[in-house]
RNA sequence: GCCCCCAUCGUCUAGUGGCCUAGGACAUCGGGUUCUCAGUCCGAAAACAGGGGUUCGACUCCCCUUGGGGGUACCA
């Protein structure tokens, strides 16, 4: 049998961590055994632009390097990919139901329904649909109607016995059938729900395995209802574990923001990418910009298979120590076998080591690649990109080291380079500069490098040394303000490459200037 | 309420009856290295939810309790 698996997310504007994870097991599975990963979009409810509310999803994909074999764009003889041009397949689908009576006419009203519910409830006991108002034959939908009572159409679900599932990742689960709703399946209008949705796209798309949140397991009777019912034979099922919210167990959801904020490590996480964010001038609103968000990470400038290979470890593991794959290492030893059951919450800092990992295995011309954008868009280098930027660039790269922990990092090392007029922030004036003594130190390092040659680090690093000596200070005496001299800053690179990089005459005129701040 | 799922350090996890004095990683804390930061090195603290069984022997199997989560829609 030709494995089959398929993600089948709504446009709704958004790639979600959560989502991702689902999509990757599945597309892990297919590539595993040489099957095919099908997307499917569920836009059954009305969506108010699909264009705007897919691209995200169908871009975030194939950042991550998750390709689909059959769907929007690539298209497959399967389709259409699209819920919303299946609706006739549904109602057909729901006709036969109705024909092979596996599904009845309901005349029910939501209140009158609601009533029993409530009753059902108060006693305490499984609320169980009296199908008071369902219609088995034409003459008692003609009274309904004659009421002007309008009918959408039930499963008639067996009242006894069990059904049991055999899911991939949980074993073996039982449910008992007079637990099981008589579930709508199609509206009084016609239009088709989800489950009777899902069923039949399943089985029209030869979905072999669905694998799927675990939020839908309880869903899965009715849907092996509607495969038995139809005449279809039902696909492997297997239960990923939720993803759930930082330090806790509960489903991650983007509309928790806040509350994620309370965690010190996502806090940490969002500002370090809002800040990027704001330096490339994406202004962004948080609702469609965090951490749960697939795009917060492209925009900042992580790896996509860093993100890939963390949230594999999200559920999953090959073993006691194995936490970083490459992409085919992956695809050879992910089993459905190993994945685990109970939930696994989202932690923004150990993806954030994973990133680094990666960064740090890059050379200086891969990452002059991916972090170039972000000084275009910063507008700190102009087109064209002449050698001479991509020189000094790389050369800030290098001095920089695994400082750099995502691309757009390189604006915080590079400005002082590139920055016409420097601006120095006032704390490290007052903290390095604003000291007595430090005007005359500084002075007499000026001297020193004006005629230093070559000027190179080594010669830079002597030249310092012995003024310091020779004033009987501690080179951090020295070293420090004159950090905040050339960076404006306190922290960045070694200095001496710092100054190196800058080159004499910027160093000199950056120190030169600097000596008003100084005592 | 009812149904289903889950339960090892704060977090991700290893563990399939004796290899467990419970291993690794992130985070945390302490220390070394260093001009800052980052890194790196060394070290510390940190868990089998509780109670019953089964067994010569339970983290591992069974039951109960407790806790957590999901579902229970004319949402997906």
């Amino acid at each position: 049998m030709t494995v089959r698996t398929r993600f089948a997310p709504s446009p709704t504007g958004f790639l979600h961590i959560g989502g991702v994870r689902t999509a990757l097991f599945n597309w892990l599975f297919a590539q595993r055994h040489g099957g095919k990963f099908i997307l499917r979009i569920d836009d059954t409810d009305e969506i108010r632009n699909l264009e705007t509310a897919l691209e995200p999803i169908l871009k975030g994909l194939q950042w991550l390097g998750i390709t689909w074999d059959e769907g929007p764009g690539v298209g497959g003889d399967r389709g259409p990919y699209f819920q919303s041009q299946r609706a006739d397949r549904y109602a057909t689908a729901a006709k036969q139901l109705l024909d092979t009576g596996f599904a009845y006419r309901d005349f029910a009203t939501p209140e009158e329904l609601d009533a029993e519910r409530k009753e059902a409830q108060a006693a305490g006991r499984p609320f169980l649909y009296s199908r008071r108002f369902a219609a088995f034959d034409e003459k008692a939908a003609t009274q309904f109607e004659a009421e002007g009572r309008r009918a959408v159409v039930r499963l008639k679900m067996p009242r006894e016995g069990n059904l049991v599932i055999d899911d991939k990742v949980r074993g073996q689960v039982t449910f008992a059938w007079e637990r099981e709703q008589d579930h709508v399946i199609q509206r009084a209008d016609g239009s088709c729900l989800y489950h009777l949705a899902t069923v039949v796209d399943d089985h029209d798309m030869e979905i072999s395995h669905v694998i799927r949140a675990e939020e839908h397991l309880s869903n899965t009777p009715r849907q092996a209802f509607i495969y038995q019912s139809l005449g279809y034979t039902l696909p492997t099922f297997a239960h990923l574990p939720l993803v759930a919210e930082p330090g806790s167990r509960t489903k991650l959801s983007k509309r928790k923001l806040a509350k994620y904020l309370k965690n010190r490590d996502f806090a940490q996480v969002n500002e370090h990418g809002m800040k990027i964010a704001n330096q490339i001038g994406l202004e962004p609103e948080s609702d469609t910009f965090n951490p749960v968000i697939v795009d917060f990470y492209r925009d900042v400038g992580y790896l996509p298979w860093a993100v890939d290979n963390y949230l594999t470890l999200l559920g999953w593991s090959l073993d006691d120590h194995t936490e970083f794959f490459t992409r085919s290492q992956l695809i050879e030893n992910f089993s459905l076998e190993r994945v685990n059951s109970s939930p696994a919450s989202f932690d923004p800092k150990k993806l954030w080591t994973v990133q680094d990992h990666y960064m740090q295995q890059l050379s200086t011309a891969e990452k002059l690649d991916l972090m170039m954008p972000f000084l275009l868009k910063s507008g700190l280098v102009d087109e064209p990109i002449t050698d001479e930027i991509k020189g000094l660039v790389a050369q800030i790269i290098e001095a920089s080291g695994d400082r750099l922990k995502v691309a757009g990092d390189i604006l915080t090392y590079a400005t002082f380079f590139l920055v016409k007029d420097l601006v120095l922030d006032p704390a490290a004036v007052t903290k390095r500069l604003a000291k007595p003594g430090t005007a005359d130190l500084l002075k007499r390092f000026i001297e020193h490098i004006e005629a230093v040659e070559p000027f190179h680090p080594e010669t830079l690093e002597s030249a310092l040394k012995s003024v310091v000596e020779s004033s009987g200070k501690k080179v951090g005496d020295l070293i420090h303000p004159v950090r905040v001299a050339v960076t404006g800053t306190t922290v960045g690179p070694g200095l001496y490459d710092c100054l190196t990089i800058l080159g004499r005459e910027k160093s000199l005129a950056r120190l030169r200037d600097a000596l008003e701040f100084c005592q």
